[in-house]
DNA sequence: ATCCCTTATACTCACAGCAAGTATATGCTG
DNA sequence: CAGCATATACTTGCTGTGAGTATAAGGGAT
C-alpha cells in the first residue's frame, strides 16, 4: 500500500511551520580542594547556555563558545547529558517550542582567569543532602526524612502512601537501606514531587511551605545538575574521567579526595591505591612533594595510553559500601 | 562589569531567527525466536520517525504518536538514546538546521497487527559482525581483519596506522584480546571510517568498493542502530529491561535465549539460573509447559515488585568473558 | 518397553575481586 | 626527641562468579 507513503510524506509536510528554538545548556565541573564544583553565572543560579544557532558547526562547538563566551573558560572533556522540551518552556509571544540539550563538561578550575559575572559554586550548596563524607548530613535524618513521611501520609490512598515512601527509603537509605550515592537525581525529583525545593513551588501563591534549606537554580537547571552528579559519580567508577579534573600531576591521596568529593563518601585508602596501581592508571614522575606535610608524597601522572584500552575493561574504583 | 549581561542578552536576541527543524526517530526492539528485532518501514531501511510538532505534549508522546501512525505500534518503555545535529542534514532550499532526537523502545513483536510498509528485521542483518552466539563469525576475521589492515596501513603516517590498527584490534578483539560485545558502536565507527559500509561512500561517485555484506539504512538510522544495541547490551547488565521484551510468561530458558540474543553471545546456564534466582527477579507461575521438549519447564513471570528496589543493587548478567 | 535425546535442576569447586583491618616506614614540626 | 600526618606493605576473610559435573524428567524412535 502506498496510501502511507503519501499520508507519511503530506503530514511530514505539514508540520513544516513548528520550527523550534534549541538551547545548549552546559554543566562545567571542577574539584578543588576536596569540593565538587559547577560554573555558574548570574546570581549564582544559572548555567551557561545560549541558542544553538547556524553559525555554529555542530552542538558541542556552539556550547563551547556560549561557555568561552560568558565565562572565559575553554571546555575540554565534553559529554552529552539529556534533551528535553517541556511545556512550560513555550515561548510567550509566539506559541514556540523550546528544546534544551544539556552537556556535561569537566575541567580544571585554575585554568581561566575568572570572568565577570561567573563563578564557582560547590554542588553541595545545592545539594547539601548529598555529601556523605563526614557520615550522613544531619539534613538527611532532621529534615528531610520527617518532610517525606508527611508528603508520603499526605495522600489517601494506602497504596500511594507505601510507593512514597518506599521511593524515599530506597533513595535515602533510610532505614537500615544503604546509601547509593549514584541516586542523585531521584532524590532530587523527590524532594521535588514533595515541593520541598523552591523550584517546585515556584509561581504558585500560596504561603511560603518549609522547604529544606539548599540554594535553588533558574528554570530547571538544578535537576540537570542533578543529572550530571549522577552521570558523573556513576561513569568514574567505569572510565578514567577523573583525571579531567586533575592537574597534570598530583599525589594519590589528591586524586582519592578528588574521587571521594565527587562521590560523596569516603574510600578506604589502601584499596583505592592497589586499584590504582594494579590498573596501571597512572606513572611515578620521579618527584616528590612535602607540601603535604608528613612524609613526602610521590607524584604521579595520569597514564594517557590507558584512554585506548580503558575501552574494554572499564576503570573501577573501590567504593566503600559501609 | 554589566556589559557582559547586555551583550548576552543581545547576542541571545539575535539569534531568534535560527530556528531549527526536530526529527524524532525511534529504535524499537523486540525478539522474537531468540532473534533480537528492529522494527522498519520503508524498504527495512528506515526508522519509524517524524518532526517534532506543537500539538505533541511532550518529545515521548510524539514519539509515540509517529510511530503508532506508520507501524501501527503501540509504545511502552521508551528511553532517550542520543541527540545530534549532523552538518549534512542541512535542508536544501532554506538554510535550516535538522536536530535528530533517538529514543529506545523495548517491545513485543507479537503485540501489535503488523501494518503495512513495516516489518521486523534481525538486528544482525545490519551488523552480520556481531552475532556471536555460534563462536566469531567467519566475517570478522575473513572480511574485516584483512579490509581493516588494509585501512590502518593506507596513511603514511606511522603512528596513524599504530593507532588505527590498535582501535581495530581492541574493538573487534583481533590478536587473541577478548570480544566486548558492548563495543558495538566502535566497531561501526572503524567500518565506517574504513568506508567498509555503503553509508560511508554514498554520493561518491568513485568506483564502487569492497564492501563489508550487510544491509544499509537511511541517512543514519544504521548509525542510531549501533547506538541502541550498545546500549541495550550495557544496560540488561544492571537494569532489568529484558522483562520488557519478555511475554508475561515464560521459562528460564527463553529468558537466557532472549538475553543471549541481545547480547550476541552465549551464556552458562547453570550461572544463569542462580543468578536470576537469587536476585528473586521472576517467581513461578506453578504452571509449566512441555511445548519446549525434553523435560517440562517450569513457566515463571516477572517479579513487578523489583522495578522499585532495583534501582540500588542492580540486576546482573552472566555473561561469560571466554 | 528400551534407548536416547533434550531440557530442567542441583551440587561442587576454584579462583579473583575486594572490603577491611593492622602494622611499619618516613619525614616534617615544634 | 616526641608527636603527627602521610605513605606503603601485608594479611584476612567474604563474596561473586565462572566453570564443571551430575541427576531428574519427559518425549520420541526403535
Amino acid at each position: 500500500m502506498d496510501d502511507q507513503a503519501i499520508r507519511l510524506r503530506k503530514d511530514r509536510a505539514a508540520f513544516k511551520a513548528d520550527d523550534v528554538k534549541v538551547d545548549l545548556i552546559a554543566l562545567v565541573v571542577a574539584v578543588n580542594d576536596s569540593e565538587p564544583c559547577v560554573l555558574t553565572i548570574g546570581q549564582a543560579d544559572t548555567l551557561p547556555s545560549g541558542p544553538f544557532a547556524l553559525e555554529h558547526r555542530s552542538l558541542q562547538s556552539g556550547l563551547r563558545g556560549w561557555v568561552e563566551q560568558q565565562t572565559g573558560h575553554r571546555l575540554g572533556y565534553i559529554e552529552q547529558l539529556y534533551t528535553f522540551a517541556d511545556r512550560d518552556r513555550i515561548g510567550a509571544e509566539r506559541q514556540q517550542r523550546v528544546i534544551s540539550i544539556s552537556y556535561l563538561a569537566l575541567t580544571r578550575k585554575e585554568q581561566a582567569a575568572g570572568s565577570p559575572k561567573c563563578g564557582w559554586q560547590s554542588w553541595y550548596e545545592y545539594f547539601p543532602w548529598e555529601d556523605h563524607r563526614s557520615g550522613t548530613p544531619p539534613v538527611v535524618l532532621d529534615v528531610l526524612r520527617p518532610r517525606l513521611i508527611e508528603w508520603a501520609n499526605g495522600v489517601r490512598d494506602a497504596a500511594t502512601r507505601r510507593e512514597r515512601w518506599q521511593r524515599a527509603t530506597i533513595a535515602f537509605g533510610f532505614d537500615d537501606r544503604l546509601w547509593n550515592e549514584e541516586l542523585t537525581l531521584q532524590r532530587y525529583e523527590l524532594v521535588y514531587e514533595a515541593g520541598l525545593v523552591q523550584e517546585a513551588v515556584r509561581g504558585r501563591d500560596a504561603a511560603p511551605p518549609p522547604l529544606v534549606p539548599s540554594k535553588s537554580m533558574v528554570a530547571d537547571h538544578r535537576r540537570i545538575v542533578a543529572t550530571g552528579i549522577a552521570r558523573l559519580r556513576s561513569k568514574i567508577k567505569y572510565r578514567p574521567v577523573v583525571f579531567e579534573l586533575m592537574p597534570p600531576v598530583f599525589t594519590l591521596l589528591q586524586l582519592q579526595r578528588t574521587v571521594e568529593a565527587l562521590a560523596g563518601r569516603l574510600i578506604h585508602k589502601p584499596n583505592f591505591r592497589r586499584l590504582i596501581e594494579q590498573q596501571e592508571l597512572v606513572e611515578e614522575t620521579g618527584e616528590a612533594t612535602t607540601e603535604t606535610g608528613g612524609r613526602p608524597a610521590k607524584l604521579f601522572r595520569f597514564r594517557h595510553a590507558v584512554l585506548d584500552d580503558r575501552l574494554i575493561a572499564g576503570t573501577k574504583l573501590p567504593l566503600a559500601r559501609g
